[in-house]
DNA sequence: CCACGTACCTGGAACGTTCCAGAACCGACC
DNA sequence: GGTCGGTTCTGGAACGTTCCAGGTACGTGG
């Protein structure tokens, strides 16, 4: 058996006194966890036996294997993931930075990060942000500490220095659109431009001449729909006609003048501008898509929510994530150390705030 | 000086080669992280002092502060969670487990928990169960394992037994209303039979006499909204109305029935069941709140959005967080061991979906 | 000149696990 | 009966940190 170490040669205290761990008392205040010797002692068997069983090894006989598995559930034995990632070296743990947990954009491509780490064996880990670029600094370096391995930046917010230091010790991969990607970090994105021009060809397909592009936003993914529209809408041979303004709230003033000035055909940067502009037209009179059609961008849920349904572009959030995973795995796993910068493709859903031009 | 212990006597590849670690090259194939052993050997001390001054504290001259503050900052030192909280029983660190990140109620929750965590200087941590009861427990198990010193579990879902382990390993609080809480476990809630007499009066008020609680769940919050509903019914001298679905999109073929029996007033059990109702009385040419007046529950986003606005009943989210921290805390930190179930009281937003009853 | 206090610093032990080299056992074969 | 090969099991080392019981250096007062 094993040399048994003295135990709490340290301080005097022991929160909640040194209840014998067999009784199985107290369930309220939590004993000393057991340990894999603890296990190794019930079952009268080495801590390696012990480890060695619990992971399910080889070379295990059944007659120990059941007494070790007895021991445990008897003890309410837990590893200590602590302990075995520091041995390791890996926790078998990706991390995800969240920028804004209240925006389902984020929710949804946790999903598809979840969905591919847990098909690689790996659990996930959320840490947020709160909208706080030092806050984001601070919960990634929180990660970083944790020995994760690897981790997902679902924000274009995280500070530069903050991602180049993180990626020094750990894979990194942006989703979204970094300012500037660091070297050394890969991101996903996706295809603002492109999406952006499936819903112009949407509303040129329903007839729409006079189509303006309203942006709430000077953010990069702002600006690559803003691109796409530009260059679709000169595909066309028309001219673009772009809105920004600095907050949603101050569309309502926009509002009249824009479709006094003829606009048909109105694409937002985002759902929550589009929402906006179908409120102020609510209350013009102007029906929607009677004599004004609305665009919005992103697919969040209010789309399917808000009166009339708002046509939007939807990004595959869940593939955003997938991919993120596979970035990452294949710096992890497969070595690879050239930067990647993968762009994905989104997709128009047509719901009822687009209609024909009015003839 | 220390013994300088033999490296990498265990395996042979080494990820991404031996490269000196003091050459900073390759800053895309994450190198073996500096340790405080590497910090010590560069300012001239030993590692005892460099944890000591990186922790800030006493004891340590000006001179050897600042050697070794720039030794590491020059390595990049992050220090090692799992080292640190293997040796200290601590990890500073609190689980939130959630059951559904797209909740923007359990958004809010966060929010308040982060809030206190960060004030009593702790950390947090997520982890998600996707509305998924064995995915619940695993996460709950990862939280467990990775030695976080409290547990929030944000969801009535979550398997009474997995919290009854969990709580003997750290503490445990849910928020919500668990069928049946374990012993061992706190609870936070807000008082929804309160919330929901505060709606009715709110209708009363209005001149109210017809109102139905629509519902389209069994769980304990929405009956406990129903029985609040009915108390305060009957205590004005009326007779309680409920209408059950499964499903709130099998509340269209339901609205024109309701709105024909009398009803003045719907009080839903939540604000997603509100908006269906909204929906259709939209499609039915019923004008709220001219003819009926429609009430929610949550408080959600959508509330603010929709047409017309929804008076809803907010819960104290970030409150309910922030408590929940609190009762964490007075058992890790000050002992307690006897079980606590706060509730917490709500308070009724009005907005334009309610009205005065038609005379 | 020596004992002593103080400020600063050090090395070893410990945390709970995994990994590995090798020990113990056992049956089979020559 | 000894050797061999395989299976099963074991103990020590290592992971990177913190904690603690001391150690050293440097005045300072007697």
């Amino acid at each position: 058996m094993e040399r048994s170490r003295s135990r709490g040669g340290r301080g005097v205290s022991g929160r909640s006194g040194a209840a014998s761990l067999h009784t199985g008392r107290m369930p309220h205040a939590p004993s000393r966890r057991p340990t894999i010797l603890d296990v190794a002692r019930v079952a009268g068997v080495s801590k390696s036996l012990v480890s060695l069983a619990l992971r399910g090894g080889p070379g295990v006989s059944e007659s120990a294997r059941a007494r070790i598995t007895a021991a445990a559930d008897q003890l309410g034995y837990r590893s200590n993931a602590l302990a075995r990632g520091l041995v390791q070296g890996r926790t078998m743990l990706l991390g995800v930075l969240l920028t804004d947990l209240a925006n389902p954009y984020h929710t949804d491509v946790v999903a598809g990060v979840e969905e591919a780490a847990a098909e690689a064996g790996f659990g996930v880990l959320l840490a947020h942000g709160r909208r706080d670029a030092e806050r984001l600094a601070t919960q990634l370096g929180t990660l970083v500490e944790l020995n994760v391995d690897g981790v997902v930046a679902i924000s274009s917010w995280v500070d530069g220095d903050a991602l180049r230091a993180a990626a020094r010790r750990t894979p990194v991969v942006v989703v979204g659109r970094p300012e500037h990607p660091p070297e050394g970090v890969d991101t996903v994105a996706n295809d603002d431009a492109a999406g952006a021009g499936q819903a112009v060809a949407h509303l040129l397909d329903l007839g729409h001449r006079e189509i303006v592009f309203v942006t709430t936003s000077r953010r990069p993914a702002a600006q690559g729909r803003r691109r796409g529209y530009e260059t679709a809408v000169r595909g066309a041979g028309l001219t673009p006609r772009v809105l920004a303004v600095e907050h949603a709230d101050q569309l309502h003033a926009h509002a009249a003048p824009l479709v006094a000035s003829g606009a048909t055909a109105l694409l937002a940067n985002n759902d929550l501008t589009a929402v906006a502009l179908l409120d102020a037209a609510h209350d013009l009179g102007v029906p929607v898509p009677g004599r004004l059609s609305v665009v919005g961008y992103d697919n969040s849920t209010v789309a399917a929510l808000v009166r009339p349904r708002l046509t939007s572009v939807d990004q595959p959030r869940p593939e955003l994530g997938r991919t993120a995973v596979r970035l990452l795995l294949e710096r992890a796993v497969d070595g690879r150390t050239a930067d990647r910068h993968e762009v994905l493709r989104p997709r128009l859903v047509p719901r009822t705030s687009t209609g024909p031009a009015r003839p």
